[in-house]
DNA sequence: ATGAGTGCAAATAGTTTGCAAGCTG
DNA sequence: CAGCTTGCAAACTATTTGCACTCAT
């Protein structure tokens, strides 16, 4: 249980047609634990070094994004951020804008969003939302 | 009327003390006709050519967003495109992924985000949320 | 006249692509 | 062993920065 979400999202990928190689199950450890949504440079930076290379993280993260296995974001920046979907509902954050605090916000309007998507005949919905802001420390 | 949106944004530029420019001016007239949120690069290819360079554009954006002339939004790709806040409620979009179609969605849950934003602690806040889908012809 | 705004060039950040070699199922 | 995956290099897109010059107030 130490790493059922890992496992959860091996299962997952597996599932899904993906192969499962090192460079992915630690890219998915890392995942698992971080509190916040990483982007790609910073899930590398967190990989035990020499685990792979910037671009296969790119890669696998789309591919996990394209799947299902990870939540999308984006930054006020614009930059894409990943969080892993297994073990956490669906969700958002809230970041601070200066350090980067990040908090969970559970509130979303997936549903009435979806609904509105279709209604105009759209299909394959995605959403992006997030909320930004200064902490209290900054 | 002709253009009070135009109008309206140049009065609030002035009033946050930002400068009347032509450049910013035709600028405001690009988005004020646009029906969908403009990236930089694309509001700067509806301006009448020589009207200015690319990176004014930017900085001017940036500026407009800053002083709330402009509603910021992301792309799935994370391309940041604005629209003017006048005349235009808050609001959010629909846009297709394949062929760029975009529908305005009223729906928004500013006022409970702020909520959850504040009861961090954080002020400054505002968020981005987009919708993303294929839509019927693609 | 003074500082905000602009243009041009150059630098960055984030991400994508091409291709040959490696590993998974 | 077929083809998904990876690594390395290089290309790209969106955006930012430096600096001298110009213009709005």
């Amino acid at each position: 249980m130490s790493n059922s979400l890992v496992d959860k999202s091996l299962v997952h990928l597996s599932e899904a047609g993906l192969r499962l190689t090192k460079q992915r199950k630690a890219m998915l450890e890392v995942l698992a634990k971080a509190e916040k949504p990483l982007s790609a440079e910073e899930a590398h930076a967190e990989l035990p070094s020499g685990t792979c290379d910037l671009v296969t993280v790119y890669r696998s993260l789309e591919q996990f994004d394209r799947v299902g296995v990870v939540q999308l974001g984006v930054r006020e920046n614009g930059t894409k951020v990943y969080c892993l979907s297994h073990g956490h509902d669906h969700h958002h954050h809230l970041t601070c804008r200066i350090c980067g605090r990040t908090e969970r916000v559970d509130i979303c309007m997936a549903e009435e969003l979806e609904q509105v998507g279709r209604s105009y005949g759209f299909t394959e919905l995605s959403h992006v939302m997030e909320l930004f802001g200064t902490c209290p420390k900054c």
